[in-house]
DNA sequence: TTTCAACACTCAAACGTTTGCGCAAAATAG
DNA sequence: CTATTTTGCGCAAACGTTTGAGTGTTGAAA
């Protein structure tokens, strides 16, 4: 076993001083010619390679960018992560991926953790906890130290900070939309309660584009859910008790649960019910029949957080602070859980 | 804005020396009980937590583990990162995940990265490219530099290492043998390329179960899929020209590409034809049909990876080296994709 | 010959910690 | 009242870097 190289060792090595060494890795014209070669020799021969750790602690910054996502185990957000990366990279950042598990005293403890040293900013998604207890105190701490932070997709107003976010309301206009427009008169809503921002909004297109087109509300075809587990007997229910010829859930898993039902029911999708999905995940592709969706492009929004937060910390600190807010925009992707246009 | 705080500050502050705030924080009886109580009350008034950057540098450990894995965006790798993590935390370590994409080039960049100072360990699943090009040099290197590593599920046995796998081979003798044992005669394999490791022992896995029941191989019932992109018309194509009455396929993707090809021929799973995938992820699950599968238990998987890891990091060095490979036992899961036992 | 710039390099401080050692004052023992 | 121990604290080095300032040679201009 070879313990790293350092920057001494190679100066004691070859008789020389430990600045000497790093001027002459680093190119200085203050080195001679000979001396320079004869340690850039040595110091790619043994693999040299500078302890970041040092460096951070040098420099202040770390050139890496933490994430916090509620969890992983979820496409959307794993899309959200390759997008980060792939742009952070490009600009030399290095990325940490930390879990909330959607527990507010995870979230705090991350970043906390996070903000010690480790990381230059951060791009996160909120915990559903933190957004029922409203407490934001550990955003505007990192927010105060000078760390740039980053919110996407669950989003709220009180926090300062750049958002990327998804033009929910519109992408869920859309969707209702195309289903009236395929013919659907009576349109059922599986949404998640309303603290989840994100249901809400998409909820409020829901309402929305039915009073653009003159329809009225029935709060009977409009369910919320609120815990997950039990999402699947709440929506059974729910297509039971109620006739539809059409239905908007606000994620995939809603939307898979509402086509098992409406099958068990009896009926048959799309031909006698139709069903959209947000949110563009494997099960959308690959269930049958494949689900129409609103996509989320998750991948984009990563990456425009990625720009946001590095833009934000290759700033000068004089230039005045300016939030952003960037909408990536949805799409409908057309497959087999609707009727087409006609 | 507020700065971080830090010892010199509150050094400074409160007119004592550095090393005093240092100690009194740490409860040392060196310090007068008075002056303690004092620092440790400015201390969390002011809400100090020591730079992590500057405390790795010191102790010359960082507490945090790296995960490299070969893409993100999939259910099993999101499970083991989720077993990781669990058990990292409960040890007082974090975890960076890295992405290699597949591509060796990237692999061995991130591995030179978060080497240079930024984890103690790596818990590793091999980039394919990798395992085609057989060029391990990077393993090696950060094993010579004495950092540990734990590779899982995609391993080779020239690297010497902590290992966590799979009982591929038995895991996929269980399940062909469940199709035998509910009536199957004619049981086709759609499996990957030889040199991923884990196609390779499901394959084996098969041909002994076969052999072990006195069956000939026919090798027309075997399917070698080598780009992900063109598997679907591969398989579309395997199915049409064979007359099988039950698949073996080695994940869920091949898995429910063979019923699709199964119900556009015009049969039905499971009566006519018996279908099972490995990995239990989401899409075996909400499938229709949903699918029987061998589970891998990757979050278990993740967790013994993480064990392991830590294991190592807290041993004295004096201790001798010895390699440890822990098996995760796979289980089969029963679902609609396949004939019940009688 | 003196002056001084250019060259090639070294010293030392700094980033934020921890910790062995030293040192003065206070407390105890003789 | 001196001698020794204890108490309470500060100094400085170390982790691996970078970098401004300093230093001792050259060689050329004045």
């Amino acid at each position: 076993m070879r313990p790293k190289l350092t920057l001494k060792q190679i100066a004691r090595e070859l008789d020389v001083s430990i600045s000497t060494v790093s001027r002459a890795l680093r190119d200085s014209s203050e080195i001679g010619e000979e001396t320079r070669k004869k340690i850039k020799a040595f110091a790619k021969f043994y693999n040299y390679k500078p302890n970041n750790i040092a460096l951070s602690l040098k420099n202040r910054k770390t050139k890496t960018i933490g994430i916090i996502i509620p969890e992983i185990v979820h496409y959307f957000f794993t899309t959200v992560i390759s997008g980060v990366e792939k742009v952070a990279n490009e600009k030399g950042y290095n990325v940490i991926v930390c879990l909330s598990n959607n527990s507010f005293d995870k979230e705090v403890l991350n970043m906390e953790l996070l903000a010690n040293g480790s990381t230059d900013g951060f791009i996160m998604s909120m915990a559903k906890e933190t957004l029922q207890k409203e407490d934001y105190h550990h955003f505007t701490e990192v927010i105060n130290q000078g760390m740039p932070l980053v919110l996407f997709d669950r989003v709220i107003d009180e926090i300062h900070c750049d958002k990327v976010i998804i033009d929910d309301v519109i992408g869920a206009k859309k969707a209702v939309q195309y289903l009236l427009d395929t013919g659907a008169q009576k349109i059922g809503l599986v949404s998640t309660v309303d603290y989840v921002s994100v249901g809400k909004l998409r909820t409020r297109g829901y309402l929305e584009i039915l009073r653009e087109n003159n329809l009225e509300v029935d709060q009977n075809l409009i369910l919320k859910i609120e815990d997950m587990d039990s999402s699947e007997a709440e929506i059974k229910d729910f297509i039971n008790k109620n006739e539809v010829d059409a239905v908007f859930a606000v994620n995939e898993h809603f939307a898979i649960h509402a086509i098992k039902a409406i099958q068990e029911k009896g009926l048959k999708v799309p031909e006698d019910v139709s069903v959209i999905g947000f949110t563009n995940g494997e099960l959308s592709k690959r269930f049958i029949p494949s689900l129409t969706t609103v996509s989320q492009h998750g991948e984009r929004m990563g990456g425009e957080a990625a720009k946001l937060l590095i833009d934000k910390l290759e700033r000068k600190p004089d230039e005045g602070e300016s939030y952003k807010t960037v909408i990536v925009e949805t799409s409908l992707i057309e497959r087999n859980s609707t009727k087409s246009l006609i």
